[in-house]
RNA sequence: GGAGAGAUGGCUGAGCGGUUGAAAGCAUCGGUCUUGAAAACCGACAAAGGGGCAACUCUUUCCUGGGUUCGAAUCCCAGUCUCUCCGCCA
């Protein structure tokens, strides 16, 4: 959420930086609608002022005024606050602005690789895809998650399940023995004030499950991803400065309608309905973003590097990051059926664009109030991961190695193969 | 599901229908004192929005939404949330 200050102010930086985020934002009508509702606040309080005398004057000759002034009031209040609204929502819907290091472009052609980093393994077989290498082994099971729920899910079994489970712990203990992270379990539902509050809703509603809980409740949503439940820790709050930083990692479930990705990624586990994934999020002082940027994306690698798995690191061009980001950097594996790099993580700086929607600040040293920064980036996609393990520890035979690190976790197997 | 209690500033906590935006305490910040720190003392300290170059000024806000009144933190109605007790249950 921006502020309208901040557009009135400044509005060729506004639209200049928008129109490389390639979404068409109405700013113009903005800057009218808040003209006319400054208008309307600046009448409304002048007869606010008036009546606010006659009640202090307790003469009751005026009284008759007061009334009638009550009527005005209600009237243009009416009016005033329908305007409000209308600004209020097209504010929400305009995105983050980039940082200007955020190279400028369309799509994801436009995006940069800034590392790559790990061995690409020479295969002297034609590597499986995971579902090949899962189907045969009789541990990832598609159709009967069809027969069970619908399409885009998926049943893992046996050692598969195991090894996912491996993953998410292995993640965890890495980020919070290495990486400084506390270790939270949170709630997987959502208020709708909560989605809001990172910027899933109003814009992105079609991509989330909403479920219901109790006929009369406020809306409830099945959680994106733990981003959300995550940063809306502090929502609502004032932060003391020595609080900061904050960094959280959950392992949840996160469900996704996916709407809009028909036809893509149909095959095999890559897009979900639902999946794990291990998330990180910061909570800074906003103008330690940039900095704590980098340091959770080295904490995401750090996981891929550790596991010994190829990956590079990019970093997306104006048109191809999210909606509250002002910068991101995706990390992809290497997929060796695909024969390229997948995004397995994504780290994004939110700024204070989050905390604003979320009315989360911290106090100073100078005991001002300032919002936030908030972060947050996966580390990582638990099922994404497990793919990429597959794939790149397959043998010929069709079984999977355990990478070194996991073994801890996956006592006394060495490999995954059909017994 | 049944019964009760509550919701006020960063926190704790007063509050009579009319200079109450709100006592007091804590916390925080600035200062005096001190070699330094602590203590003590003095001072500052809510947010959002509007107007103004500025000093400043105005409006709104005491859980939310309605209502009564010239005037509501204070009275009435509805709702939300929290806590305690009982029941049920992973």
């Amino acid at each position: 959420m921006h502020n309208i200050k901040d557009i009135r102010k400044d509005f060729n930086n506004f639209k200049e930086k928008l129109k490389n985020r390639n979404i068409d934002t109405d700013l113009d009508n903005i800057i009218s609608l808040d003209e006319q509702n400054r208008k309307l606040i600046q009448e409304k309080e002048t007869l606010e002022m008036e009546k606010k005398t006659i009640s202090k004057s307790k003469d009751q000759k005026l009284f008759e005024k007061s009334k009638e002034l009550s009527v005005k009031i209600v009237e243009i209040n009416k009016n005033q606050s329908n305007l409000q609204s209308q600004i209020d929502s097209i504010l929400s819907s305009i995105p983050n602005l980039p940082l200007s290091d955020v190279p400028i472009g369309q799509d994801e052609n436009a995006n940069v690789e800034i590392e790559k980093k790990g061995e690409i393994k020479e295969f002297d077989f034609k590597p499986k895809t995971h579902f090949e290498l899962g189907e045969n082994l009789n541990m990832l099971d598609f159709d009967l998650a069809t027969k069970t729920t619908g399409s885009r899910f998926v049943f893992v079994k046996k050692q598969l399940a195991q090894l996912e489970r491996a993953l998410s712990n292995f993640m965890i203990d890495t980020h919070t023995q290495k990486n400084g992270y506390t270790e939270i379990s949170p709630p997987l539902i959502a208020t709708d004030e909560t989605m809001y509050g990172t910027g899933q809703l109003p814009k992105f509603e079609n991509d989330q499950f909403e479920i219901k809980l109790d006929a009369d409740e406020g809306r409830k949503f099945l959680i994106p991803t733990a981003e959300v439940i995550l940063t809306n820790i502090v929502k609502n709050q004032i932060i003391n400065k020595d609080d900061l930083p904050i960094r959280v990692v959950a392992s949840t479930p996160c469900f996704r309608k996916e709407a809009g990705s028909y036809g893509k990624d149909t095959k095999g586990m890559i897009r979900q309905h639902q999946f794990y994934k291990v998330e990180l999020v910061s909570i800074v002082e906003n103008d330690k973003c940039a900095e704590e940027l980098e340091r959770m994306s080295n904490a995401a690698t750090m996981i891929l590097d550790e596991l010994k798995l190829p990956y590079r690191k990019i970093i997306l061009c104006t048109g191809d990051m999210g909606f509250s980001a002002e910068k991101t950097y995706d990390i992809e594996v290497w997929l060796p059926s695909e024969n390229r790099y997948r995004e397995i993580s994504s780290c994004s700086s939110c700024g204070s664009f989050q905390a604003r929607r979320m009315k989360a600040r911290y106090k100073d040293k100078n005991n001002s109030k300032e919002f936030l920064g908030t972060l947050n980036g996966s580390g990582l996609a638990v099922g994404r991961t497990m793919i990429a393990i597959m794939e790149n520890y397959q043998t010929q035979d069709g079984s999977i190695l355990i990478p070194e690190v996991l073994k801890p976790y996956m006592p006394n197997i060495d490999k995954i193969s059909i017994n």
